[in-house]
DNA sequence: CCAGTTGTATATTGTACCTATACAATAGTC
DNA sequence: GACTATTGTATAGGTACAATATACAACTGG
């Protein structure tokens, strides 16, 4: 399996490559790979270890604060928080049922099959369940 | 519940409109709410509908033609095809899993509680395993 | 206090989306 | 068969945004 705490990217995608790494490293931080408290690479390490710009990687360090997830100061870096009070954010109304079956068509069109979709949805479902 | 066959579309959203109108029309084709040999709306007709310009329908159409969803021809209008063979894709390696946890992580981030979350991959799983 | 480190701000460049407009191919009608 | 309307297609331009280069401001640690 793949190796914890990574992020990659992809640069000849059409998605922005600072959306990349807050898609990525929100997984991250959702499924607890890192502690609150602990220090997030500097904008500018991170930037090298992915071949971009430190503003980019900025940009989403911003981002991922802005959600109340990262502490952000100049000098001390990122910092990871544990987010007992996030900010209150619209419950209502979140496509999530949308846009599932949008990544469940995308991925039939591109020929998964439909039963290794259900059993990796399922797996999920069954982590959520029990935190 | 959502009438079907409505395709709906956000001009504020940074996401590209033709994009947004494939994955949405792809979910329909998937869910097999249209029948093979059907004809979609003209290119013009569809983008009075949503407000768009034409051309960036015909883009959308154009995408699900190349996966094998469509045949569209001048004159003739898009019909829909029952893609029995598509095109062989690239089936290894379709960061499905990747994709669906930050789609999870950002709907938890949003608020969205777990167990909603869990329910409806749950749900989904299912009905992907009897089709 | 000072040097180094860290995040931030601003300007520039490239790229992609969306539209406007004109064109080409097909269908239907007589 | 020719005409006309309808349909998708091709091309170019306006605009917005992503990514970078560069310079700046704030904090840390000795």
């Amino acid at each position: 399996m793949a190796s914890p705490r990574t992020i990659r990217i992809d640069l000849a995608s059409p998605r922005p490559v600072y959306e990349q790494i807050v898609s990525s490293l929100r997984a991250l931080l959702v499924a607890g790979e890192f502690s609150p408290g602990e220090q997030l690479p500097t904008v500018r390490q991170l930037a090298v270890d992915l071949g971009v710009h430190h503003n980019t990687v900025a940009e989403s360090y911003r981002v991922l604060a802005e959600e109340g997830w990262l502490d952000l100061r100049r000098g001390r870096g990122a910092v990871v928080l544990d987010r007992l009070n996030p900010k209150p954010v619209t419950v209502a109304k979140h496509g999530f049922g949308r846009h599932l079956e949008e990544l469940v068509a995308k991925a039939i069109t591109d020929g998964v099959p439909r039963s290794a979709l259900a059993e990796q949805m399922a797996a999920l479902a069954r982590k959520l369940g029990k935190p």
